[in-house]
RNA sequence: GGAGGGGUGGCAGAGCGGUCGAAUGCGCCGGUCUUGAAAACCGGAGUCCGUUCACGCGGACCGCGGGUUCGAAUCCCGCCCCCUCCGCCA
C-alpha cells in the first residue's frame, strides 16, 4: 500500500516512480476518488456538527415545555442529508481503498530497468551433465507423487530427506548465530495475511484456497512471518526471523515449463529469512540478506550469479529484488534458487506494523524484507554440481555433521 | 459439532442513552527534586478530515455496517474476530 499522504503531497513524483513499472495512469483514479471522499466527508461532518447543535437546542426547548416542532423538522432534513453524504463518502472510500490496494510499490531508484547481472561467483566445474532427476532416481519419486496428488507433486525419499533436513538445520543454525529467531509458522492463513503481504489481489491464481474454511495455503512463509507483527507497535527493531515451512503454489500458467524433476512443484520446503527494520536501515538490510544467501551458496560450493531484477519483473510489494541463480549442469544454464526483496513500507502499511523511534515520538511504519535461505532448489543444485562421472554425487562436507550423507551412490538404472 | 462470554487509547480496564474522546492503573515523553539514577510530585501524549503562516480552532472516529432516538461507546439487527466450557479427534 502506498502512502496516501505522499500521493497527495507529491503526486508527480509518485507518478514518475510508478511509470517505471507502467502503472502511472492508475494514480489519477486514486487522486480523483480521494478528492471525492474528502469533499463528501468534509460536508457530512459540518452537517453533523449542525445536527449536534440542534440536538442540544431541542433538549433545552423540551425542558422548558416547548414542542420544538421547527427544530425537529430541521433535524429530520439534516439527518437525511447527512445520511446521503455519508453513503457517498463511504462509496468513494471503498473505491479508493480498492484502487490504492491495487497499486504496486514504488521501485527503488537502484532497481534495474531490465534484469542486470551484478556478478558471477564460483568456478563452474561442470558445464553440462545429468540432471537432478537422473541423479536422484527414485529418491525423487514423481510417479507416486502424481498418482497420489497429481503432477508436480513429489515424494522425497531416503538420503534426500536426510540431505534436506541437514541443509535446513545447518542454515537455521547459521541464521540463529546472526540474530534470526527460528520459527515454524502456520501455512494456512486468512485473507488479510495475503492481502497484507501484497499477494492479494495481485497473484490469486497462484494460491490454493481452502474455501470451506476461508483459508489460503501460503506459497512462502513470508506471508505468516510478515503477519506476525500485524497491528503491533514493535519496540525493538531490527527483528529477524528464520521461518521453515512447506510452501504451496498452484503454478497456474506455468504449463509445460520446468516440468522435469522438482524445479517447479506445487509443494516444497523452504527456510525463509524475514526482517523488520527501521526505514533508514532497509537498504543495508537488503544487502545483508543477499550476503547471507551468497554465503550459503558459497559454503555449499555452488557456482552462481546475482541478478538485479528489472522493474517489470518485480512483485507488487517489492521496491527492489535480487535473485541468486545457481549454475545447473543438467540445464546448462543459471537458474533462480534464491530471491530477496526489499518491500520497504509496502507490506508494513497494509499490515499496520509500526515501531516507536528511539527516544520516543510517534510510531512510524516499519520496513520489511525477505529472502530465501535454503529450498529444494538447493538440493537440485547440489546434486547436479556434485555429480561424478559414474552418476554418484559428492555432497558438501559442511552438511555431514548435520546428518547429510557425504555422497550418494549412483541411482540404479 | 453444542453452549456461553467478549471486542473501548501503547497495554490492562471502567463506562451501559445527553455533562464521554472517554475514569483508573501500568507503561511512555517532558519537568521538579538528586552528584547521577530510582522513588515521589507536577505536566504531556490517539487517528483522520477541514481551517490557520503559526499557537490554535471546528468536526468525525469506542471491531465493521445498518437501525431506533431530538441525541448512541451505551439499546436493537447483521457481519467479522477473539476467548471459555462440553463433545469429538490427534
Amino acid at each position: 500500500m502506498l502512502d496516501l499522504r505522499l500521493i497527495r503531497h507529491d503526486p508527480d513524483a509518485v507518478r514518475a516512480a510508478l511509470a517505471r513499472r507502467g502503472d502511472a495512469e492508475r494514480l489519477d483514479r486514486v487522486l480523483e476518488l480521494d478528492g471525492e471522499w474528502r469533499e463528501a466527508t468534509t460536508r457530512a461532518e459540518s452537517l453533523r456538527a449542525e445536527q449536534k447543535r440542534a440536538s442540544g437546542e431541542i433538549a433545552a426547548a423540551k425542558r422548558s415545555g416547548d414542542r420544538a416542532d421547527a427544530l425537529l423538522e430541521r433535524m429530520g432534513a439534516l439527518s437525511r442529508e447527512v445520511k446521503e453524504l455519508g453513503e457517498r463518502a463511504r462509496a468513494a472510500d471503498e473505491a479508493l481503498r480498492a484502487e490504492l490496494a491495487a497499486l504496486p510499490n514504488l521501485p527503488d531508484p537502484t532497481a534495474a530497468a531490465e534484469d542486470e547481472v551484478v556478478r558471477e561467483v564460483g568456478a563452474i566445474r561442470l558445464r553440462e551433465g545429468r540432471d537432478h532427476l537422473e541423479l536422484a532416481g527414485e529418491r525423487i519419486d514423481l510417479e507416486h507423487g502424481a498418482r497420489v496428488a497429481g503432477s508436480r507433486f513429489a515424494y522425497l525419499r531416503g538420503e534426500l530427506v536426510l540431505l534436506e533436513f541437514a541443509l535446513v538445520r545447518w542454515a537455521l543454525e547459521k541464521l540463529v548465530a546472526r540474530g534470526f529467531e527460528p520459527v515454524v509458522p502456520p501455512v494456512l492463513v486468512r485473507e488479510e495475511a495475503l492481502f497484507g503481504t501484497g499477494f492479494l489481489p495481485d497473484t490469486e491464481q497462484q494460491i490454493y484456497r481452502v474455501s470451506d474454511d476461508g483459508l489460503y495455503l501460503t506459497g512462502t512463509s513470508e506471508v505468516a512471518l510478515a503477519s506476525l507483527h500485524a497491528d503491533e507497535i514493535v519496540d525493538a527493531l531490527p527483528r529477524r526471523y528464520a521461518g521453515f515451512s512447506s510452501c504451496f503454489r498452484r503454478e497456474a500458467g506455468a504449463a509445460g515449463r520446468d516440468t522435469r524433476g522438482i524445479f517447479r512443484v506445487h509443494q516444497f520446503d523452504k527456510v525463509e529469512m524475514f526482517s523488520f527494520v527501521e526505514p533508514s536501515a532497509s537498504e543495508a538490510e537488503h544487502e545483508r540478506l543477499l550476503a547471507l544467501e551468497e554465503e550459503i551458496l558459497q559454503e555449499l560450493d555452488l557456482p552462481y550469479r546475482v541478478v538485479n531484477i528489472g522493474v517489470a519483473e518485480l512483485g507488487a510489494s517489492a521496491a527492489k529484488k535480487y535473485d541468486c541463480e545457481a549454475w545447473l549442469p543438467g540445464q546448462g544454464r543459471y537458474r533462480e534458487v534464491t530471491s530477496t526483496s526489499n518491500t520497504t513500507d509496502f507490506q508494513a502499511r497494509r499490515l499496520n506494523i509500526r515501531f516507536r523511534p528511539a527516544g520516543g515520538g510517534r510510531p512510524q511504519v516499519a520496513h520489511t524484507l525477505n529472502g530465501t535461505a535454503v529450498t529444494w532448489r538447493h538440493i537440485i543444485a547440489l546434486l547436479e554440481n556434485g555429480q561424478r562421472e559414474d552418476g554418484g554425487v559428492e555432497l558438501p562436507a559442511v552438511l555431514v555433521p548435520y546428518g547429510a550423507p557425504a555422497s550418494l551412490p549412483p541411482a540404479p538404472r
